[in-house]
DNA sequence: ACACCAATCTAAACGCCGTCAAGATGGTCT
DNA sequence: AGACCATCTTGACGGCGTTTAGATTGGTGT
């Protein structure tokens, strides 16, 4: 969203792998998933086909650079969704309505991360450590009350992660248009969705309304 | 897995559809969703590169007839899985669990079923009409007592599936080994998430154990 | 100041892909 | 028999990911 793409062109660029990132985002905006090609990325960057070869082993190594962004991106959103609520179910529940909110603004972005994963068969490990994953269980942990095991913690961390990436899916497929419309809004939607998991039961603070 | 690829060959080749459908789940089975090109398959059954399209307009019409097979296959495993039981909470879970061993056991289908959901952004009409979704909601309106209203029901029935795939995914990404172990087995793991969803819990019978 | 080196980029090629147009083949119907 | 039409092949096109070899450059050491 910064560096220019067509100006003097110096031979050498100064800092390509930068551009190339950004090309593919915008690639990947305009175009969509289908349209992004190496080498599309490459002329949109101004530069001759093998030229992200300097800088990228691969076409997957580009890519999972450009995941990589979006994984942080995603978890900035949860972060941001975290600290605007204190009661832990709605707290939750607003997690889980921003995680699909950032999957339905950036489709593209969204299958470009989950891809890089079916195809490596595992998730980044930075989401284990101090990523978005983290960043629910963290949210479940400190609302739990302290009742909640390691073992339960963990699996409704899972339970969270699993609901929140299914229903993200769901959402890009357009399959609940008439429901949505019938609860007055998406997001509306979203709510009852979470709400109807009764999720985190056995691990939050029961306080139902 | 009945009709054979390489023999007389007389130049009509009698059911060239279902020879192809056949060649790609082989390749899909053999080599996985990345070496499954048009051209591979065209090999694979023993014709031209260009025979396919006589047959099918797209490679993307082919692998939507493959897609459709995984969901009539996927829809019987849930119509056993939900044979199999009466009890109103084992059977969601059973049928949860059928979902996603049927996710672990045809990895490489199963994802051919949800990228052409996800090239069209939109799953599957069958689904709504008579398929493994429709199978999903019945149970669940079985096991409501009556108690449930539409709306209700179909959130539930959203809900299940989001988590049931988000969940499938998941696994494939081969995420939670050291919990499987902790709790015994993969399929006991499976178990206990579906257990933590909590789900289910404002449209069934409540009789928890 | 200059020579050199390593980093960076280009040009050209390879084999693969999806797809299409033209022609060959062969069963079927009259 | 002859004509017709679905089916399959041959050969081509442009685009892809990737590699190899060579051109261009900025920076470093003397």
């Amino acid at each position: 969203m910064s560096t220019a793409t067509a100006e003097s062109r110096p031979y050498h660029h100064g800092d390509l792998s930068r551009a190339l990132i950004d090309a593919a985002r915008k690639i990947l905006e305009t175009d969509g998933p289908a349209a992004l090609s190496l080498r599309a990325v490459a002329r949109e960057a101004g530069v001759s086909p093998a030229a992200p070869y300097h800088h990228f082993k691969d076409k997957a190594e580009l890519l999972e650079a450009v995941a990589h962004e979006g994984w942080h991106e995603l978890d900035a959103a949860l972060s941001k969704a975290r600290g605007a609520t204190q009661n832990a179910r709605d707290q939750m529940t607003n997690i889980g309505v921003a995680y699909v909110c950032f999957a339905r603004d950036n489709p593209a972005l969204y299958r470009v991360m989950y891809d890089r994963s079916r195809d490596k068969d595992a998730l980044p490990d930075q989401l284990k450590d101090d990523g978005a994953y983290c960043q629910v269980r963290d949210s479940i942990g400190a609302n739990s009350g302290g009742r909640a095991t390691e073992i339960d913690l963990e699996l409704a961390t899972i339970a969270a992660w699993c609901a929140g990436h299914g229903l993200a899916e769901m959402i890009s497929f357009k399959q609940f248009a008439p429901l949505k419309d019938l609860l007055g809004g998406e997001e509306a939607f979203l709510r009852a969705v979470f709400e109807h998991l009764g999720m985190f039961a056995k691990v939050i603070d029961q306080d139902p309304a």
